[in-house]
RNA sequence: GUCCCCUUCGUCUAGAGGCCUAGGACACCGGGUUUUCAUCCCGGCAACGGGGGUUCGAAACCCCCAGGGGACGCCA
C-alpha cells in the first residue's frame, strides 16, 4: 500500500491565515495517524503578490502553532525544491508532454478579446468561459505566431461532453458536467504555471497520496483529475473540508473577522489553545473531550468524524478555551515566562520606550501611558468621543474611511501610515488634528496619548483594524444602508477598497 | 445567471433507524462559594429548515422545495 503523504501548500501573498492552519492541522493529523508524512510546499507562482516576508511569516506562524512538517523549503527533503518558483524547469518539461499529445494548446487571445467575450456572455446570460477560439488555429498559424513572438498562454483541452465523476472522502460521489469546466490556463504569458498546473505536477512528483483542502476547490477538481489522466498518473484521493465562516456565514475574511494567526498571538492567545480550537471546527474527539493537544487529536483522529456544515469561527469560545488553558495548564512559573516574552519582547519594547520616555516623570507614569499596547479592546463608549466640533457621523466616517484605507495598504510601515492619514484628512477636508482625534480614542482609549501613527505601526494592522471596528460599533455602528453611502463617498474621492 | 456543496439550540457540536422527553460546550439568565470581582460549583433558557415518501418505528434513509455557502481570473 502507498505511503500516506499529505501537504499544506500556502501561497505567500499575505498574513498567515487561520484557514491555512486549520487545513494544515487536518492534513497533519491524517498523515501522522497513518504513519505517513506531512509536508509543506510554497505556492509562489503569482510573482506580483508573493513576498519573502509573507513566506517567512507563514512558516513562523505554523511553527508557533506546533504544526511542524517533515519536508519543506526550510528543512529540505528528498522531493524538493519545495518552493514552486524554484521548480520552473519541471513545469516547462511537463507542459511539453501535454502540448505534444494535443491535450494542451497555445492561446493567443488578447485580454481585450477575452473581456469582450466575457461581457457578451454575461449579456447573453450564457455560460462563462473560454470559447475555444485558438483551438481552431492550424499548426501553421500557430507556428507563424510563435515565430513572431506573439505573447500567449497555454490552455488545457476539456472534453465537450459527459461528466467528471469523482470520489470525495467526506462527500462520496461528486458529478460535474465537463461543459461546466473552462479551458483552464496552465501556463501564463509570463511562462509560469497557474495553480492548477503546478499543483498537480508537484503533488504527483512529491508523491502526495491524499489532498485535503478547502471546499472552495471542489469545482476545480475535474480539471486536476483530467490533468492526471492526460499525464497517465495516478491521482490522489481528495477530501474537501468545510470552510471556516464569519459570523454571517460567509467565508472567513479579514474584512469581517481577524484572520491572521499573528493577531491571535499578539492578542495573547496561547498556540495550544488556538490549535485546539481549530481542531473543534468541524471535528470532535470520539469521547467528547474539548481540551486536547495536537498529539491527542492525532492518535484519536478519524476523518469520518468531520461534519460538513461550515463552522463559524467564534472568538468568544476561543477566548474561553484560552482562559481554561491559562488557568489550568500553565504553572505560575510558565505564566511569568510566557507573559514576559509576550509583553516585553525586545523588538516591541524598543519601539515603545522612545515614544513614552519624554512623557514620563516617574516609572509610575509608564503603565497608564503604555497599557493600551498590552491590552485588548479599549474600554470606551460614545462619550469617549465627545469633541467640540466633530459629531458622531463625522467620527464614524473618519474611522470607517481609515479602516478601509488601511485595508488596502500594501505595506504598513510608520511612514505609510502617516501618509495615508494625512492624505485622507486632506481629501476629507479636515484639519489633521481633528482627523486624528477619533483615531487616538479608538486606538489608545484616550484623547491624550503617544503618537497615534507610531502606536498604530507598533500594534500592527490586525489589532488596529479590530480597534477601529470596535470604535465604530461603540458609536452606534454602521448599518448596511449607511455602509453603501459611505462606500460610494469613499470611492468618489479616490479611496481604494479591497 | 450556470454549476457544485451544505442544513440539529444564537454559536461549536453529539447523534450510524428504537438507548431522544434530542446530550455536551460557548454565550446569555438565575442561584451558591468568595470581604468585592473573577474563577469554581449548581440550575435555567434554547434546535432536528419545510413538504412528501420508505418503515411497526425517522433527527438519522430516499425525493422535492426552501435557505445558506462556494466556484465560475493569465489569484491561489
Amino acid at each position: 500500500m502507498l505511503k500516506v503523504r499529505t501537504r499544506i501548500a500556502p501561497s505567500p501573498t499575505g498574513d498567515p491565515h487561520v484557514g491555512t492552519a486549520y487545513i494544515a492541522l487536518f492534513n497533519r493529523c491524517f498523515a501522522h495517524q497513518h504513519g505517513g508524512e506531512f509536508i509543506l510546499r510554497i505556492e509562489d507562482t503569482d510573482q506580483v503578490r508573493s513576498t519573502a516576508k509573507s513566506e517567512a511569516d507563514i512558516l513562523a506562524a505554523l511553527r508557533w502553532l506546533g504544526l511542524s512538517w517533515s519536508e519543506g523549503p526550510d528543512v529540505g527533503g528528498p522531493r524538493g525544491p519545495y518552493r514552486q518558483s524554484e521548480r520552473s524547469a519541471l513545469y516547462s518539461l511537463e507542459i511539453k508532454t501535454l502540448l505534444a499529445s494535443g491535450h494542451a494548446f497555445r492561446c493567443f487571445c488578447t485580454a481585450d478579446r477575452l473581456n469582450a467575450l466575457r461581457v457578451q456572455q454575461m449579456q447573453d446570460k450564457s455560460a462563462l468561459g473560454y470559447d475555444g477560439h485558438c483551438l481552431r488555429l492550424s499548426q501553421d498559424e500557430v507556428a507563424a505566431r510563435l515565430e513572431q513572438g506573439v505573447e500567449h498562454v497555454i490552455r488545457m483541452r476539456i472534453p465537450e461532453e459527459g461528466d467528471c465523476v469523482f470520489y470525495d472522502m467526506l462527500r462520496g460521489e461528486i458529478r460535474i458536467a465537463w461543459q461546466q469546466i473552462d479551458m483552464q490556463v496552465l501556463i501564463k504569458s509570463d511562462g509560469l504555471p497557474t495553480y492548477h498546473f503546478a499543483n498537480v505536477v508537484d503533488d504527483h512528483h512529491m508523491q502526495i497520496s491524499h489532498v485535503i483542502r478547502g471546499e472552495e476547490w471542489i469545482n476545480s477538481t475535474p480539471k486536476h483529475l483530467l490533468l492526471y489522466q492526460y499525464f497517465g498518473w495516478t491521482p490522489p484521493t481528495y477530501c474537501h473540508m468545510p470552510l471556516l465562516r464569519n459570523p454571517d456565514k460567509s467565508k472567513l475574511s479579514k474584512r469581517k473577522n481577524p484572520t491572521s494567526i499573528n493577531y491571535y498571538r499578539d492578542m495573547g492567545y496561547l498556540p495550544q489553545a488556538v490549535v485546539n480550537y481549530l481542531g473543534q471546527m468541524g471535528w470532535t474527539m470520539p469521547d467528547g473531550r474539548e481540551v486536547f493537544t495536537v498529539a491527542e487529536m492525532t492518535s484519536a483522529f478519524d476523518l469520518s468524524r468531520v461534519s460538513l456544515g461550515g463552522p463559524v469561527f467564534d472568538v468568544d469560545k476561543l477566548t474561553w478555551l484560552n482562559g481554561k488553558y491559562l488557568r489550568e495548564q500553565v504553572s505560575d512559573e510558565d505564566f511569568i515566562a510566557l507573559y514576559r516574552d509576550w509583553a516585553f519582547a525586545p523588538h516591541k519594547v524598543a519601539r515603545i520606550v522612545p515614544l513614552l520616555k519624554d512623557r514620563v516623570d516617574r516609572f509610575t507614569d509608564v503603565a497608564p501611558l503604555a497599557s493600551f499596547f498590552l491590552a485588548g479592546l479599549p474600554a470606551i463608549d460614545a462619550s469617549s468621543f465627545a469633541h467640540k466640533s466633530l459629531d458622531a457621523e463625522v467620527l464614524k466616517r473618519v474611522l470607517q474611511f481609515t479602516l478601509w484605507s488601511f485595508e488596502s495598504m500594501r505595506s504598513f510601515s510608520r511612514d505609510d501610515i502617516e501618509h495615508t492619514c494625512t492624505s485622507l484628512a486632506a481629501r476629507m477636508e479636515l484639519k489633521i488634528r481633528d482627523f486624528l482625534f477619533p483615531l487616538f480614542v479608538a486606538i489608545s482609549g484616550k484623547a491624550v496619548s503617544t503618537s497615534v501613527v507610531d502606536s498604530i505601526s507598533i500594534l500592527g494592522l490586525d489589532i488596529t483594524r479590530a480597534r477601529l471596528r470596535h470604535a465604530i460599533a461603540v458609536l452606534g455602528g454602521v448599518s448596511n444602508k449607511e455602509a453603501k453611502v459611505l462606500e460610494k463617498d469613499f470611492q468618489q474621492f479616490g479611496g481604494i477598497s479591497d
